[in-house]
DNA sequence: TATGACATGTAATCTGTTACATGATTAG
DNA sequence: CTAATCATGTAACAGATTACATGTCATA
């Protein structure tokens, strides 16, 4: 019964988790992006007004066009039921070693829409899960650095080590979130 | 009088950086990546093969059929002096701000095949002036945040947060990487 | 002699980038 | 009234992913 959803972008995400809170516009959308660091995830409207098509096509958003006395055109674009559903399966769906070697920067969108979308305890459940799979990438990395370590040049082993550190980063970083969101949950403070 | 080159891809580059040191078959070089924390750039023969065809009609590797006695048909690619040159040039180009938002990998890259490409004082230069770009980074991140910080929901605020803290980590491994690459330098150890 | 690993590739499809195009509205 | 900016898009192209196709050699 199931039907095979097409895939959906990391930009497709990123426009539905910013839709979910406030309708906009795609020309809104693209100002977001281009304003702040969210930058990162494309901010040409080459992208942004197909993708945004795309999820209508799939019936994730839908658009309408505000009509208002003497207003330029402007379509506005709201998460449907269905997109929600995508968007939260998205968010809670499991953390793969995949995600975190190529996707890094979706997991930490699927992060940062957690909360409004999830719910404080998905987004805990979530931390939890990444600290599990950036340890356990962690050691791998490790392991990979002894064996690698003698025959590369300096710089090709301090490259290396970046790439350590880096998860070691995001290591800390969840630990970190994962003691703030407890706190929160006893302190009661929303 | 300089003819416009067609752009080489991120896979391109890295390509490019694995054979300078040694000529290797497609397939070798698959195995580099898939193998090693490399497959961060793309594994799949799909990408690989098509990006050394790139390669060989810009003039930039050059492949030769091994034709021992009944070996399997293996072509093995070799950086020409032109591919050297591009090379070179990729390396020591200036880091802009957009290399960093948007291709920190490929900075990376860039590092790890400089000192065998273009030396340690070019990879010392290059390091330096990825610390400054970076710390510029940062600061602009920080001041983003204290903006956003208040009407954010707490996941998106730590998932910005971790956003600081992993071009916390790239400027501090520069520094320290700076501290090796000097050192290096005065003890005269190759 | 059949199986599996080696080695190389191609085709379809999707997405993003770049660069341009269009009209509507506001500021000077 | 004209320039800029708002708001929306399209077309051409490059590159990657996925999935499949092909042939060769070693070994059981």
């Amino acid at each position: 019964m199931k039907r095979k959803q097409p895939k959906i972008s990391s930009l497709g995400y990123a426009l539905l988790g910013l839709l979910q809170p406030k309708p906009a516009s795609g020309y809104d959308l693209r100002k977001i992006f281009s304003s702040t660091s969210m930058k990162t995830y494309s901010d040409s409207p080459g992208a942004i007004y197909p993708a945004l098509r795309r999820l209508e096509r799939q019936g994730l958003v839908r658009g309408t066009i505000e009509d208002g006395a003497g207003l330029r055109r402007r379509q506005v674009f709201r998460v449907t039921a269905n997109g929600l559903a995508q968007l939260n399966s998205w968010i809670t769906g499991p953390i793969t070693p995949d995600d975190l070697i190529a996707r890094e920067k979706e997991i930490l969108l699927r992060f940062a829409f957690a909360e409004p979308a999830v719910g404080t305890t998905a987004a805990l459940a979530f931390l939890k899960s990444l600290e599990k799979a950036a340890g356990e990438y962690l050691s791998e990395l490790r392991q990979e650095f002894t064996i690698m370590n003698e025959q590369a040049p300096l710089s090709g082993r301090l490259a290396f080590q970046y790439g350590i550190r880096a998860y070691e980063a995001l290591w800390h970083w969840t630990r970190d979130a994962i003691a703030t969101y407890e706190r929160v949950q006893k302190g009661g403070v929303s």
